[in-house]
DNA sequence: CTGAAAGCGCTAACAG
DNA sequence: CTGTTAGCGCTTTCAG
């Protein structure tokens, strides 16, 4: 093992002694920065400084202690780092729920948006805030910031929550009212008008809604955006064309039998996400009817799966992964003490025409 | 305030005195132990006890502090009670990768079968291995324990690593040759065994293959079981009908463009996840051709979208939240030192039946 | 049953 | 540039 001592160690210690000290060192499980101190006859506030890189320090002394430490593992105690810091680099992702009507596709895009941004010496801590009773767990001690994904309105008892206890908040996916915050969503209203837009362009005069979770703010938005372009294009409302679904794909397929069942059915569909979009064209293909020639369909998020349907569904792509990332990265500049302006940011929404739509 | 102090409180601290104390507390951010000792009159020794129910403590002091507590939102610094039980209460769920191959519905399943399972008092920190160069940040002080979702040989540098660092782990979704180890993962040979099986008893003669990632421990014995249907049926192996994938829907795409242009086509396919059997059934449609008329096909995992295909996919079901909260109720045990058996834990299989496959 | 004292591993004034 | 000292909030001996 001595063969492989960098040269740079302290000329008072003999290498043969070091050896030894390092042998008494033993079998400790884990070395300290108190052992690296004794072994280099050193104080161990001076180690802690070359290992967090202070500048107080010479550039040989450092070198010596950065090596030694590597060599023998040395891992810091975050624990103890935390509780004399006041920081417990845990960075929390919460969202409303882990269940139900949080999509798969959805679910992965915001954990790996936040994971590629989170540095290395934070922990990424996933959690359902349905699964617990209250928040006593979440404590500024316990997490030095947190990223929630929120749904509606319900989740706005955390929001204050972690107001009243200071600590860093960003809001994904849903507008908060209060304008101290970082809050980064998608421009869910621009985006279904635009979807209920290209059906009306493309000749239909009638389009079906599907809607997400009632109480969902994208929900409503996405309803607005429907309203929107069917009231520019003097198109009337008609509640029978109106269905509310859950954002699971049993809900679309729900939805669409009920469609088909209205008097005069529409021929064309807008449904609030792709995974609705999906239950509704397994409602029509086993009712007999065939996309896009009966029913034109457009969908909402561009999940990675609705390119490879036969047909391939038109949609509205938002980027999930562009909102957590930037998400993040505002959380980091926040737990970073970086000041930020807070306020709204809007990730854009774009219309990606397939074959689900027929031109009539 | 002092309308609500509950009547246990000390007799010898009367409710002004309490009121003042409380006052003279101020804005503090956070209520310690110490607060609560001084506001009663008690030492911070029984307070942590009180806190911690230890049976050395008369139920009447214990109520009186807990109650306190309850009171002033008193929460446990974990940083501090970390240090000195060198416990992190934090469980990593660590995949190969977060990005790529592992699909959402995988992933999402996943997450959510561990973080049912997982206690309150703990936090679950969810981590890809290929994010970090080394895994010197894994360490016995940062983790209590570490459920690693494998994929490949690949892993077992990190198995050897957590070894030696005596972090308690537990494997999912691959074979791990260590015995003392926990080991939870699906019936993948004998799922594909059945799925081509069932082909094959559907009076295909043919059975082309779309693999998975080559490496990844699934796609070898996944590759097994398809081998062996085909061996026990007196079909011969052609090398022209197996093509490589890589677990997402593009490569099942691509892999069956390929078998399309075979000289001879198979009149069925077993595709060894959904993702790739969507890719499959998409690149059979934009060929003209139709399912299951032309080319019957099956997949695997069951994902959740795979009823909702037109046709809806035949595939195996093996369910992975399963695999997920056994894996973790195993860990916890293995965190709270209870002493449970290691080994492995095949978790079974099933094939769903549905249109994607025609009898001829 | 309760309290006094020690110490977990680390960082951060404050002196040299 | 380096060392001394103190202390983060908690649990845990060890004495009463």
């Amino acid at each position: 093992m001595h063969r492989t001592f960098p040269a740079t160690f302290s000329s008072k210690v003999a290498s043969e002694e070091l050896v030894f000290r390092v042998r008494r060192l033993g079998v400790k499980i884990s070395v300290t920065i108190k052992d690296i101190a004794r072994l280099l006859d050193v104080s161990h506030t001076t180690v802690s400084r070359a290992l967090n890189d202070s500048p107080l320090i010479s550039e040989a002394t450092k070198k010596r202690i950065v090596d030694t430490a590597k060599m023998l593992n040395y891992v810091p105690n975050y624990s103890a780092r935390s509780l004399v810091q006041n920081r417990s680099y845990n960075i929390g992702l919460f969202f409303a729920t882990l269940g139900g009507s949080t999509s798969a596709d959805f679910f992965y895009e915001t954990v790996h948006g936040v994971a590629g941004v989170i540095d290395q010496c934070y922990n990424l801590v996933v959690n359902g805030l349905d699964q617990f009773d209250d928040f006593d767990w979440v404590d500024s001690r316990r997490f030095d910031g947190v990223i929630l994904v929120s749904q509606s309105e319900r989740d706005d008892q955390f929001v204050y929550y972690m107001q009243e206890r200071k600590i860093p908040l960003v809001v994904l996916n849903r507008k908060i009212a209060l304008e101290s915050l970082v809050n980064i969503l998608s421009d869910d209203r621009g985006g279904a008008k635009a979807a209920v837009n290209y059906l009306i362009e493309n000749g239909h005069k009638e389009v079906a809604l599907i809607g997400g979770v009632p109480g969902f703010q994208a929900t409503s938005e996405r309803r607005e955006g429907y309203f929107e372009a069917l009231m520019e294009n003097g198109i009337s409302i008609r509640g029978s064309l109106m269905e509310d679904g859950d954002f699971t794909m049993e809900s679309g397929r729900r939805a669409m039998l009920k469609l088909l069942e209205v008097t005069t059915p529409p021929s064309s569909v807008f449904a609030m996400n792709d995974e609705m979009a999906i239950g509704a064209m397994a409602a029509i293909a086993s009712s007999g009817f065939s996309i896009p020639e009966d029913f034109s369909i457009v969908g909402f998020d561009d999940s990675r799966f609705s390119a490879y349907f036969t047909p391939s569904l038109t949609t509205v792509r938002r980027s999930i992964g562009e909102v957590a990332s930037r998400g993040a990265k505002a959380l980091l500049d926040l737990v970073d003490g970086t000041t930020i302006a807070p306020g709204r940011v809007f990730v854009e929404t774009k219309l990606i025409p397939r074959e689900s739509v027929r031109h009539i």
